[in-house]
DNA sequence: ACGCAAATGTTAAATATTTCACATGTGAAA
DNA sequence: TTTCACATGTGAAATATTTAACATTTGCGT
């Protein structure tokens, strides 16, 4: 059986790609060599398109003779794992100082909707005693 | 002029042992060697110690024979820079969602201090209109 | 001062990644 | 159906990464 893919052995130019993907939801071959840096040719990104394959963290359909290519591993469950590597490096586990620092940074805006859910989500996390 | 390190050109390895620099610090060959997955061997990690070295991504200092590497790029920086891009690929650069994401981890306990710092800074947003 | 355990530096080999030239297939407009 | 612009697949070369063997240096207890 194949290993699970696991989203943190990716080489440097796999974690690139994964990140366009990522971002874009799916992709062309075309949308990633745009995304690239260091422009790389058309078929280089195919052949890095076809070991992602491969190794299990994409999967493609064909629209009419172009492959769409989109992650198997869910957006959420990629989010999960990032989140958690960040966490753990750079936050010492902290969940508090994260979410402060997010705040904190002046590009930060936030609607009143969302005001409202993140501080219900904290009186939630009270009452939960946690 | 050698280029400014950029934490986003590490290679898998370079990425591992970074992480657990920035985890822990300050550390030795012996610690980053017990750190990493596939047992590497002591002189492989302090090659790959050299080679942070000499493209700028650590410094080290000599405690009676033993070298004691640390990061150039403050934790601070690395921290903005991880954030940066995990908003981006993965939130669309919405800091809200982020946020409630965290929040919503069961893992994640609060303090009262912290609750309070939190939605101090929501508090602090909005007075700031963003 | 000596000796040894534990560091480091160097160099080269083994592997893995990354790149691309070239061959081939395919959809759609004419 | 022909054509061609635009896809894809493949194999192999160019690079980069990763590993470790070996020689040397150094700190510290005796």
């Amino acid at each position: 059986m194949a290993k699970k893919p696991n989203l943190n052995d990716l080489t440097r130019r796999e974690r690139q790609i994964m990140d366009i993907i990522y971002r874009e939801g799916s992709v062309t071959a075309v949308d990633v060599m745009r995304g690239l840096p260091g422009k790389p040719v058309n078929a280089t990104v195919r052949t890095m398109l076809s070991v992602l394959e491969e190794k299990g963290f994409l999967r493609h359909e064909n629209d009419r003779g172009k492959y769409v290519y989109y992650p198997t591993i869910p957006l959420t469950k990629a989010r999960k794992s990032a989140l958690d590597n960040l966490l753990d490096t750079f936050f010492s586990g902290a969940e508090a100082n994260a979410v402060i620092s997010i705040l904190k940074r002046s590009e930060a805006k936030l609607s009143e909707e969302e005001r409202e859910r993140i501080i219900e989500l904290i009186r939630q996390s009270k009452s939960e005693g946690r």
